[in-house]
DNA sequence: ATTTATATTATAATCATTCTAAACTGTTGA
DNA sequence: TCAACAGTTTAGAATGATTATAATATAAAT
């Protein structure tokens, strides 16, 4: 739950300034108890939905990617055609439920630390990130 | 390194008939020691110059595809502009060179068993997948 | 052989994303 | 305060990967 001046600095501090758009964006984003997951058609539904002043789309891809690459939104890929955005930027785990088509994230307690023993020789690891994919009984057994 | 006879029964017996354009395309990709990944454009790229007959583009997304289905390929997604896949279908992660845009396959003794403590009530895992996205330490920090 | 279902093909259509370049806005500092 | 500049937004066009189309070809069944 952070508020308006805080967003303004929040941006400024990351060199990107602090438009009535990004503003916007900010507060669908981050101006929130819990946080969630989105695609970029969530997202610009959302606003044109729920308020009157209207977003271009390419402005939404632009602030989305700038947000991403200031480290203030994750992306999650589930497959080619399904790239999520979380506002959750800690280290953590996905369950992917393939009868919604929902993103849940998993606790520290849900999936333990994964043991790597061995990575690439001279390479830094960047992530780690495990996706566990589950379905009702009934379906999706393919 | 499976031959001709082989790949006409592995087809027919998934209902698929064996073709000759799908019957190239078990050449290409299991013909092999070795499981490799790829990309939809390679194996496009690999077939125009490696051999004389053509296979239409659209056909090669529809086996790919109907390979897929049938669980003769796995597919590895790593962002929303980058799908692979994989002919080797067991169970394994991977690590993901950044630099050079490679997968990697991770063997067992590379990644110790992940540790699922709590599933989503009612539902079935389908898949537990790790990525490791790895770097050179001097770039990609971000 | 003939028929029927399935597969291939070139090309067109689609759709998400990115590009473009003109108009607009935030910031700086005279 | 206000010009000047750099950064931002915008609508619409361009791109590019993937999928649809519908005519032709091929495999399998009768």
């Amino acid at each position: 739950m952070l508020k308006n001046s805080e967003f303004v600095s929040k941006l400024r501090n990351s060199g990107l300034r602090p438009t009535k758009q990004r503003l916007k964006i900010c507060e669908v984003l981050f101006n929130r108890d819990k946080t969630f997951h989105f695609t970029i058609n969530d997202l610009a539904k959302n606003i044109s939905e729920n308020f009157n002043e209207k977003i271009s789309l390419a402005t939404i891809y632009n602030t989305v990617h700038a947000f991403k690459d200031k480290g203030y939104l994750k992306e999650i890929t589930i497959s080619s055609d399904k790239s999520y955005f979380d506002t959750n930027i800690t280290k953590h785990h996905h369950f992917y439920d393939e009868d919604t088509n929902l993103l849940i994230d998993c606790n520290d307690n849900e999936i333990g630390k994964v043991n790597i023993k061995n990575n690439i020789t001279g390479k830094k690891m960047s992530s780690v990130e495990v996706l566990v994919r589950v379905a009702s009984d009934t379906q999706n057994q393919d």
